[in-house]
DNA sequence: TCTGATAATGTGAACGCTAACATAATGTCA
DNA sequence: TGACATTATGTTAGCGTTCACATTATCAGA
């Protein structure tokens, strides 16, 4: 930690390059005229130097901080870790930073606080993860003159947003089960309030209309002890439940902890498909068979129409990604058809 | 997005308050003496301006940007989820702001790049996240002008770090299967070059030593399908092995699943003890007996060890969480002792 | 009522950069 | 060879703060 030795700044890299700042400048952010020669010369006082610009006061001359704030629920579940590194990266391929907020997604107190934090820094674009929909208006309200892009929530806004299509997922892997030849298909839901939930249960009763099913929504939540419970008390006898379409895969592993508890066997007896493909679905036993969602490409897409908008440059205002079926051994025929 | 609104600046306040622009600064970093009619004066002037202080002026002027920087490995896996939100709350609560770069931790021109980038917004200190041996060098060989706290790596470098104290925790675990009466225990090791890999070998070895057992080590990785292949080799028979300690709890999964798929019942013939304690590791076949580290708390100190030197404050230079035993299902005493 | 400390406020400059506007060098064509 | 575009470089000001230093009010105590 070698202190004082005062940083470099442009002039000292101009005085070395034997040329004026602005010169310097023009190299900097290769704007204007500039003679190979010179450009050459400038480059080599910057490295000598180790002179690396001052974004405070570029940021202060033009107003731009070249800073995306994300606001993230901080309720622990799956996406988000990959999907923050592939929003970082893309900022950064962009020329931008990603600097991030945890909130608690159910305190508007604490939405207001992280987004007046993001604030001072000055950020160009927020870009929010909130599974949940009270937040979603607090968001709106409070931040009014930058761009906004939504990870998540429910696209009847008219801001910009970047989602899963729960919709379809949820439609396919019912669908799916039809296709094994099941009729009697439960779903086990989230929690209500949560942007994935609703069109999960929209989907999967969709599918089950077109098919002539009689839809059944049991509502849980996202964690795996109420899929267990859920499991426990499940009438499977009575109503001759064959499959069961949870609405992810922490769901799943409890319900297929309590079914098999109860000697039922999975597939043969009952069939389970989740939602989310966690990385430890493959080794679920069985192996679940599940809806995988990009979270990654959620994020670097949120994050491109962010950019887009920041530099007027965006056509795009909502973009959907459909989660693909992964089968595994969790589904399987109705052993009695 | 109301545009062209000129944000309003300290000199705005100032007239509206009818004071000096210096004075204003004072209210805000409330420095020096106020009369408390001027405070609550200006005070109300910034409210009804809804004036936000500009970061950019104020570090240009300090040389003090507020911001650190949390170069993060790209590899996903546990821990960080929790220990990023942790380390940013603990940031803001100190005044300061995170920003996260994702690196891959094998390429060094990925390191270097992420370094550059969080150096050019101009951060105060650097939190390093990486599990893996290499990329520590080459941080510490290009970041020298600011502090740089490293979490999860040796602490044999004169470096400010945080961990988790692996060793302790492999020996509870070891200690934990011994007093359940076990003699053949086997260690699955995580990658060597990864810092958690070895101290968890030490600790396996040091409590089996103490208690003048042989220990038998299997190298793996922290995958399920390592875990799966190695259950599916292990010669359990032969060497009459009773339990195993996994160094990570996705091992011990698929240890599990390719025992039992092999008719070994955990834990009446094999018992099985992870490590990290997942969220899902309660919910496994059977719910697994494991450490759990407390990954928040471990960002929270290296965070509060970031800012204590930002701050000159800091007296603590090394920190070291023990992770807490959390006995479930999936060990036991051996059937035939 | 004056003196001098202390409390409270004000003034100018500087931080490092880019924008906007000069000005100088070079090349092209009649 | 001069005129004029084009290329290349330089000069000045200003972004919104804080810092370092004035300067002015306030209030004891003699």
């Amino acid at each position: 930690m070698a202190e004082k030795v005062k940083k470099p700044n442009i002039y000292d890299v101009a005085t070395l390059a034997g040329v004026s700042h602005q010169t310097v400048s023009r190299v900097i952010n290769n704007a204007g005229y500039i003679k190979d020669e010179t450009r050459t010369k400038v480059q080599s006082a910057m490295d000598s130097l180790g002179y690396v610009p001052n974004a405070a006061a570029r940021a202060l001359v033009t107003s731009k901080t070249k800073i995306v704030g994300i606001l993230v629920s901080d309720i622990v579940y799956n996406g988000p870790a990959g999907m923050m590194h592939a929003m970082e990266k893309e900022a950064r391929r962009g020329g931008f930073f990603a600097i991030s907020a945890s909130v608690d997604p159910l305190d508007n107190d604490s939405i207001s606080q992280g987004i007046e934090h993001l604030r001072r820094l000055g950020i160009e674009g927020l870009v929010v993860i909130t599974p949940q929909s009270d937040s979603v208006q607090a968001v709106e309200r409070l931040v009014t003159d930058i761009p906004v892009v939504f990870i998540d929530s429910p696209n009847n806004s008219k801001e910009l947003s970047a989602e899963l299509d729960n919709f379809s997922g949820a439609q396919r892997a019912t669908e799916h089960l039809i296709s094994l030849g099941h009729k009697q298909i439960v779903h086990v839901a989230g929690p209500t309030g949560w942007f994935d939930s609703a069109p999960r249960v929209a989907g999967y009763e969709a599918a089950m209309e077109s098919a002539q099913l009689q839809p059944k929504v049991i509502p849980g939540d996202w964690t795996v002890p109420t899929g267990y419970e859920i499991g426990r008390n499940l009438d499977i006898e009575a109503d001759k439940v064959t499959a069961i379409f949870a609405a992810n895969d922490h769901l799943a592993l409890g319900l297929m902890r309590a079914l098999r508890q109860r000697g039922y066997s999975i597939p043969e007896r009952v069939s389970i498909i989740g939602f989310d493909d966690v990385p430890e679905a493959a080794y679920y036993e069985p192996p679940l068979t599940t809806m995988r969602p990009d979270f990654a490409e959620l994020g670097r897409v949120a994050m491109e129409m962010m950019l887009g908008h920041i530099n007027r440059e965006a056509t795009l205002r909502a973009d959907t990604l459909v989660p693909e079926l992964i089968i595994r051994e969790s589904t399987a025929s109705p052993a009695n058809l």
